[in-house]
DNA sequence: AGGCATGTTACAGG
DNA sequence: ACCTGTAACATGCC
């Protein structure tokens, strides 16, 4: 489910929500994610403050007092479902039905709130992760000590690319999906980065002249920031926590529209697909050279 | 039934 | 020690 854009969704609208409250009691119903939940770390967020959660790369931080931080990443499939007093008094809501029991099935861990509020940790196929980390030493691990620049920032910018894709044997899209090089850009965005650069993704990043290494930097930023706008995408089920549904997916160009026509008006070329580092590549042949 | 899926990383081989 | 490519993780959908 969870690109960068989509991330950066779910943190704003739970920062709306779970900010200030305080964690009175933590369910795990199945801890078997990626890595199993330690159950005597995760207790540690119990009777804290929550100040306020924020972003890296595809990586949540919530921040509680007495320097507690909490790391999550979602994985594929992994969810925030937001209830407040409301909901759970109606039984269903707009934000999650608390019928459903397909919905249920996949609800791993459960933190319930003050102020009768739960917020709850949904992940079908249990490929993300809660860690409990020590702000002191927040960075002293490996998931986050290694990860390139956000490229949405200014630290993502033309110097920065030319200097790490010089002498790269790997294919640009291998390159812009690199977490050391750059870090939130997944296989979607990846796809529709490339389209929107003219850029073959198979490409060897080091063929790439400069006005092409300009232009992936630019539609890098606009296609992320765009999606944020538009409260993310990612197929099927993604939503935010109060289960909006992104609508980016509508605007998607190239990702899954194998045998569609080309999205640009002169050309009458057919998307094609291919396999890229194990990942389902999406390309027009005309139109990316 | 078999192939495929938004992510990360352990491992094997060069 | 680095660099690269592949397989594995768990589950559901088409």
């Amino acid at each position: 489910m969870p690109e960068l854009p989509e991330v950066e969704v779910v943190k704003r609208s739970l920062n709306n929500k779970v900010q200030n409250l305080i964690i009175k009691k933590v369910k795990i119903n199945d801890g078997r994610l990626r890595y199993p939940i330690d159950k005597k770390e995760i207790i540690k967020v119990i009777g804290l403050k929550l100040k306020k959660i924020t972003r890296r790369s595809k990586y949540l931080l919530f921040f509680f007092n007495q320097n507690i931080v909490m790391l999550v990443h979602l994985g594929m499939t992994g969810k925030f479902f937001f209830l407040n007093k409301k909901n759970i008094k109606y039984k269903t809501s707009f934000y999650y039905n608390i019928n459903d029991k397909k919905d249920r099935k996949h609800d791993r861990v459960e933190f319930f709130l003050s102020k009768n509020q739960k917020l709850i940790y949904n992940d079908v196929r249990k490929f993300g992760f809660i860690k409990i980390l020590n702000k002191k030493n927040l960075y002293n691990n490996f998931h986050l000590n290694d990860l390139g620049p956000e490229p949405i920032g200014k630290k993502f910018n033309f110097d920065y690319f030319k200097k790490k894709i010089l002498r790269k044997q790997r294919v640009i899209k291998d390159v812009i999906m690199d977490q050391k090089i750059v870090s939130g850009i997944g296989n979607i965005y990846a796809n529709e980065i490339l389209f929107l650069s003219k850029i073959k993704p198979s490409r060897q990043a080091k063929s790439l002249k400069d006005f092409e290494s300009k232009k992936i930097i630019k539609f890098t930023k606009n296609v992320l920031k765009n999606s944020i706008k538009l409260g993310g995408s990612s197929i099927k089920d993604f939503s935010s926590s109060n289960g909006k549904k992104g609508l980016f997916q509508q605007y998607f160009n190239v990702y899954g529209k194998k045998g569609e026509f080309c999205s640009n008006k002169n050309c009458n070329k057919k998307i094609s697909r291919s396999i890229i580092s194990g990942r389902a590549t999406f390309f027009c042949l005309k139109c990316q050279k």
